[in-house]
DNA sequence: GGAGATACATAGGATTCCTATGTAAAGTGG
DNA sequence: CCACTTTACATAGGAATCCTATGTATCTCC
C-alpha cells in the first residue's frame, strides 16, 4: 500500500489519518473537547483563560467557553487572581482531576486494544507520532506548568 | 518534557496532538472536508455513497454531504449504476483532479515548512507517524482501487 | 410477488471553533 | 491626575463538520 517518502503526499496521509483518528477517537470514547483541557492544566497549572487558549491552542473566546463548561461540571474553578483584577485563575478541582485520570485511562485503553492487535507496533513508534504531530504545530510557548495525579 | 511511555499517556497525548494538528491545519489552509474525499476517490476509484463513507471512516448520510458538495463544485460527478438503479457512481472529474494536486501541494508545502523547522525529523519518522494513525483507527476494508494523478 | 436487505436522501440537532465587538482594569507619558 | 493604549475576558452570531432517525426506491431470494 502506501509506502511514499514525498513529504507532500505524507503530509496529506498524514492530515487526512489524524482528522480520522480524532473524529473515531470522538465518537468512539465520547470524550468532551473541553476534557483535554484538563491536560493544559495539569500542565501548567493555574491559569488565566488567554494564557489557557495559547496554550491549547484556540482563539480566547474559545477558550472562555471551554472554561465555562468545564467550571458547569465542576472539573475547574474560576479564583480571582491576586494582583491583576481583570484576569482569573483557573484551576483543577478533585474532581476535575478524577475526570482526567478518567480520560487518559480511556485513551490509553483505546490505543492499548489497538496495539494488541498489532504486534508490530511499538511504543517508540507511538512517541515518534506524537513528536511529529507536536513538532508540525506552531507550537505557542513551551513554559513549564506544575504537576499532579 | 512529556517523553513517558506508558501507552496510557501516550495514547492521550496523541489525541491532544491529533486534534490540534487538525485544528491547526484547518484554519491555516482551509481546506474543507470534503477535499479528503477526492483522495480517497483517487485511491478506489469510482465508488458508491456507502463505500465511500465505509471507506473515508464517516456514516453514510455525512458522506451524501459530502458528495453532494463535490459535485456542486464540480471536482465530482455522479453517474447512475450499470447494473444497480439504486447506487450511483461518483468519479473525479479533470478539476476534481487539480483540487487534489493542489490540496496536496499545500499539505505539501506546510508539512516541508515545519520540516525545515526541525531538521532532526526525517520522512521516516512522519511516515512512521501516519502509519500509527493508520493503525489507531479501526480500519474498515483495504481494498484495492485504481491510479491516477 | 412479498419480506427483508441495501443504497441513498432528507430532517433536525449537537459539537466545536472562529471573527467581530464590547467592557473593565492595568499600564504609561505628560 | 488624566487621557490613551494595551490587556483580559465575555458575549453575539455564525460557519463547518458529523451524527441519529427516518423515509423511499430498488434489489434479492424464497
Amino acid at each position: 500500500m502506501p509506502a511514499a517518502t514525498d513529504p507532500s503526499v505524507l503530509g496529506g496521509e498524514l492530515a487526512t489519518q489524524a482528522a480520522r483518528f480524532v473524529r473515531t477517537l470522538r465518537r468512539e470514547l465520547d470524550i468532551p473537547a473541553s476534557a483535554r483541557v484538563l491536560s493544559v492544566l495539569d500542565e501548567h497549572g493555574p491559569s488565566g483563560v488567554t494564557s489557557l487558549a495559547s496554550a491549547y491552542g484556540c482563539t480566547q473566546p474559545t477558550m472562555s467557553a471551554l472554561v465555562a463548561q468545564l467550571v458547569e461540571q465542576g472539573w475547574t474553578e474560576k479564583s480571582p487572581h491576586p494582583t491583576d483584577t481583570r484576569s482569573t485563575l483557573v484551576s483543577l478541582t478533585p474532581a476535575g482531576h478524577s475526570e482526567l485520570a478518567r480520560v487518559r485511562r480511556l485513551n490509553g485503553e483505546h490505543v492499548a486494544a489497538r496495539l494488541a492487535e498489532h504486534p508490530t507496533l511499538t511504543t517508540a513508534q507511538l512517541r515518534t507520532a506524537v513528536e511529529v504531530l507536536r513538532v508540525l504545530v506552531p507550537a505557542p510557548e513551551t513554559q513549564t506548568g506544575s504537576t499532579s495525579s
